[in-house]
DNA sequence: CCGATGAAACGTACCGGTCAGTAACATGAA
DNA sequence: TTCATGTTACTGACCGGTACGTTTCATCGG
């Protein structure tokens, strides 16, 4: 048995799951080699080729799971405020203004993929643009539903604060400019409500 | 004589600068070896190591390289319209997202070094960090200039919108969130001369 | 003019270490 | 048995970094 409490621990590829994503969003991809990945993870190298095909293969399954991991705190927000699109972003990016002021905060894991893989059509890039694009549209919709006159330009200049508290949060840590995400979204809604 | 023309050809370190420059902003510093900056300078690795202690330190020499180019932009922009904070931003602001559509952008170089070396106290990340503190703290003067009624948080906001502009620019390329910057910093600005 | 000298800049060849990835085989449980 | 896993050892390429020999050239005394 490998536990005490006779607790299967998991089986090797989810255990390379949850130490790759640990090590990636901390340290970076790059940064991180499969054999530190199999040594903290407990397993060894042939067995994270058995399930992965390779580094990049991880790399892109980890940015899927950071996904999902995103996606789930944006409708936690939504789910909060039904019917209110704009309250559902504001409660989304207060959220989000507090994550990124902790302490080990290191930004968007999709984003962060973006800028070490440079490379068009590389398997983590992939995921990120993909990701993104969707965020684009998904922020378009909720826009629409805000009572604004360019919905469109005003999706476009939320996602710009939500990159921005992204980039900010991992550059200032604590008493940074990624506080006022909430509150510049806020303003920025309600101008949108003017012409011009 | 080295050239046809009797122009003598950069030194060596000169030579390695700009290159390093070119490969480190394109593709990122980690992904780039030393091998390829001195083969595509047309130089050898101990003539990198004469100028320059490590690789580290090459890399916090290009970003203080990038840093300058940075704000000479901004200066630029701050000569076009003197006295007019708000123009000079907005004329930076236009331009940056011009330049953040084209082909082949890749960010802030600053902020991607970030983004590669988490660690604190590395190299290439202090001069990434000194620089932002030194442009967040440009901003409050210039936002202290443009009568409104929280300049800092103006500033933070403003600060926001340029780091979402750097990264959504390097993700979506053309057609992407980067070219509302400047409308969005214009409304935010507006916003911020009326209460709450 | 001459050849010697010293210093700076440079190149050849190499170091040990690490990278991602693999082959062959052993173990242990269902 | 079957099948997931571990063990060991390995590959070839690349990593940052360096010991050491070579070229270049200005400056000298004579």
């Amino acid at each position: 048995m490998d536990d005490a409490d006779g607790i299967k621990p998991p089986r090797a590829a989810a255990r390379i799951r949850e130490t790759a994503r640990d090590l990636f969003y901390k340290r970076g991809i790059r940064a991180v080699g499969v054999d530190e990945i199999v040594a903290k993870a407990g397993v060894t190298k042939p067995s994270l080729y058995r399930s992965f095909s390779s580094k990049d293969e991880l790399a892109a399954c980890y940015l899927r799971d950071y996904e999902a991991l995103f996606w789930s705190r944006f409708e936690e927000a939504v789910a909060a405020h039904p019917g209110d699109s704009e309250a559902q972003l504001l409660l989304f990016l207060s959220r989000l203004g507090e994550r990124a002021e902790r302490e080990g905060y290191r930004g968007c894991g999709l984003t962060n993929a973006v800028v070490e893989y440079p490379a068009p059509g590389h398997p983590a890039r992939r995921v990120s643009e993909d990701h993104k694009r969707a965020l684009r549209m998904r922020l378009w919709d909720m826009a629409a539903g805000m009572d604004v006159l360019e919905p469109e330009a005003l999706a476009d200049a939320l996602l710009l604060l939500i990159e921005g508290c992204f980039a900010s949060g991992q550059i200032f840590g604590a008493d940074g400019p990624a506080r006022q995400v909430a509150d510049a979204a806020r303003r920025l809604i309600r101008a949108h409500r003017q012409p011009g």
